[in-house]
DNA sequence: CGGACAAGCTGA
DNA sequence: CAGCTTGTCCGG
């Protein structure tokens, strides 16, 4: 198969040897390729290209993956390919698009239209390497990393990432993985202005397939080209945003990691808290914890609102319990910029009196009770009737009480305006002194403050996903950069629970701990990376399937059409999904929410 | 996905 | 049994 073919060139000049390419259409609901013959006159197409096809008597785009001409000649006659409309990925690319497509068990076209030029390229001319580059300092503990084959490095939220970046710069061309665009844009501004050629992708494919300094872009940058790779960097690795939730629901970490491999480049992994699955990769040997310094982190402190005497402790309103008196003395200062952070989803579960408009709190716990025939504590699982705490009455509405009503009871505890920034807020950062209210969108929006204050942590610390740990840190790392200039940064975390050990880890990040209690829940429980775990959505169809798992696969119902399902052998856990989505279901590997 | 075709239901 | 809906299969 491998073997040389010198017949080739021969039987070309003899006789028109049309060859065959191995296509995936570019079509919604078709996972499966199919071989057309290539016209003489378009030459030999490279995988990766991306061609027009008659497919059902429909004219589609398609990508060729892979050149069939050594297998046997198929017994139906082939249509031909109608004309080449664009480069494309790589043949490396392809082949770890195939790897990515069976690891997480969804089809290939959603990675390879992820990989492929956002516009038609017909040609690229390749740029020549850089010669060398003065270079800047490197980190020694990151430069000994990388010749080691990189791995995790722990950086603290408020530190520059520059110098992390210049130990994989020196090495040669590097790629740069992002979570958001944003980060990705202010990476490429900075490079550029130190003279680096850099292309942001998307929109710079074609350059960064041609051959620049650093390829840098959101998660998607991790399938960009980059010709003559040196090293992949993955920046901020906690955030959630560098996991697609479309299947196949690929991580970037993942994919970073598996492309390094491959290329036989280092590969450094960056966040102030890196996940489980990060540090697990690398090993303990390969995570490196710089030594700390004073102004890592923010002041974090906790706070009850619900026994501190509230600003609004009338009867018209609910007694949310959502201003406490050490953000009270903040809010007062009008010195300060002070950002409150509320999460509005998790609020939009609060249950209060019809009459006397009390919150529903457990007796037990304090957590704010859901409203079924009973009410129900989410957090202990007591369970009493629907009756007032407060007044007795036996009539319970839901309330929706997002941001704008809390905004005045800030404004009233404040004496001075309170500004709510919304995600459609148009405007940019914030200029001077103020004080803001937003969901967590507030903490990407403002340009820098004095105070973060979370009004409601234990929604974000004890909400029904089993990444709530993960995701509260990434508020905390939020939080810990918008406060980088201020002078006394104060992180305030409102709780009703703040003794409980889950929650008062919060108050000091530290990242060895960190990763060494969050990888024992994780083995603890069964979950990734221990274990390879998905949610499938499967309809009756894929019924017989789910029901004859091999040994060593689990599946578990939860509700009419979803299951979970998990195996310790990632191989055989794979070939499960691929044999489940044969009989039509979705599969999201190691998902965010399940 | 979207077209083709087969198998089931309804009404005169 | 035409006329319509619903389901299953297939594409090179």
């Amino acid at each position: 198969m491998g073997a040389a073919q010198p017949s080739r060139l021969a039987e070309g000049s003899t006789q028109t040897l049309t060859s065959v390419v191995r296509v995936v259409p570019d079509v919604s609901g078709i996972d499966k390729t199919f071989d057309y013959a290539v016209p003489e006159r378009f030459g030999s197409v490279a995988i990766g290209s991306i061609v027009r096809v008659e497919l059902n008597g429909r004219r589609v785009d398609a990508w060729v993956v892979a050149h069939p001409a050594d297998e046997a000649p198929a017994n139906y006659a082939l249509k031909a390919i109608l004309d080449v409309l664009s480069i494309g990925p790589s043949s490396e690319i392809v082949e770890l698009a195939q790897w990515c497509a069976h690891r997480f068990a969804g089809p290939l076209r959603g990675v390879l239209t992820i990989a492929s030029p956002p516009k038609r390229v017909k040609k690229v001319v390749a740029a020549p390497s850089r010669a060398s580059r003065s270079s800047r300092q490197t980190v020694g503990e990151i430069d000994d990393l990388m010749a080691r084959g990189g791995g995790v490095v722990v950086w603290p939220p408020a530190r520059p990432v520059r110098g992390v970046l210049e130990s994989a710069l020196v090495r040669g061309r590097t790629l740069v993985v992002c979570p958001g665009i944003g980060n990705a844009r202010t990476i490429s501004t900075a490079l550029r202005r130190e003279g680096l050629s850099v292309a942001l992708v998307p929109d710079d494919w074609q350059r960064a397939a041609e051959g620049v300094d650093i390829v840098v872009g959101a998660r998607s940058a991790v399938w960009a080209p980059c010709p003559n790779i040196a090293a992949v960097v993955v920046l901020d690795e906690h955030d959630e945003r560098l996991q697609d939730e479309r299947s196949p629901t690929w991580h970037a970490r993942d994919i970073a990691v598996e492309r390094a491999r491959r290329a036989n480049v280092p590969c450094l992994v960056v966040s102030p808290l890196p996940t489980v699955s990060a540090t697990h990769w690398a090993g303990p040997t390969r995570t490196i914890v710089p030594a700390a310094q004073p102004s890592d982190w923010p002041t974090i402190v906790t706070a009850d609102p619900y026994t501190s005497t509230s600003a609004s402790d009338d009867n018209d309103s609910p007694r949310t319990g959502l201003i406490s008196s050490e953000l009270i003395a903040h809010l007062r200062d009008d010195s300060k910029v002070v950002a409150c952070v509320l999460n509005v989803k998790g609020r939009a579960r609060l249950v209060a009196c019809k009459s006397c408009r009390d919150i529903a709190r457990c007796e037990k716990c304090e957590a704010a009770m859901t409203l079924g025939d009973t009410l129900g504590c989410p957090s202990c699982g007591h369970v009493r009737p629907v009756v007032c705490a407060r007044c007795g009455a036996g009539a319970m509405a839901l309330i929706r009480r997002g941001v704008s009503r809390l905004r005045e009871e800030l404004e009233a505890a404040a004496g001075r305006p309170v500004r709510e920034i919304t995600a459609e807020s148009s405007g940019v950062g914030n200029a001077g002194a103020g004080v803001y209210i937003g969901t967590e969108a507030l903490l990407h929006r403002l340009d820098s403050a004095d105070v973060v204050a979370f009004l409601d942590f234990d929604n974000e610390v004890f909400a029904p996903t089993y990444r709530a740990g993960e995701h509260a840190w990434t508020l905390l790392i939020l939080a810990a950069r918008l406060l980088r200039g201020s002078k006394a940064p104060v992180v305030i975390l409102q709780t009703n629970d703040a003794t409980n050990p889950a929650l008062a880890r919060f108050t000091a990040p530290n990242a060895a701990a960190v990763i060494q209690s969050e990888t024992e829940t994780r083995r603890a429980l069964g979950l990734p990376p221990f274990v390879a775990f998905a949610r499938v959505e499967a309809s009756e169809a894929s019924r017989p399937v789910l029901d004859s798992a091999p040994l060593g696969v689990d599946v578990a119902a939860v509700g009419e059409t979803s299951w979970l399902v998990r195996g310790a052998d990632v191989a055989l856990f794979a070939d499960f999904c691929a044999e489940l989505r044969r009989a039509q279901a979705r599969v999201y590997v190691d998902p965010q929410r399940y």
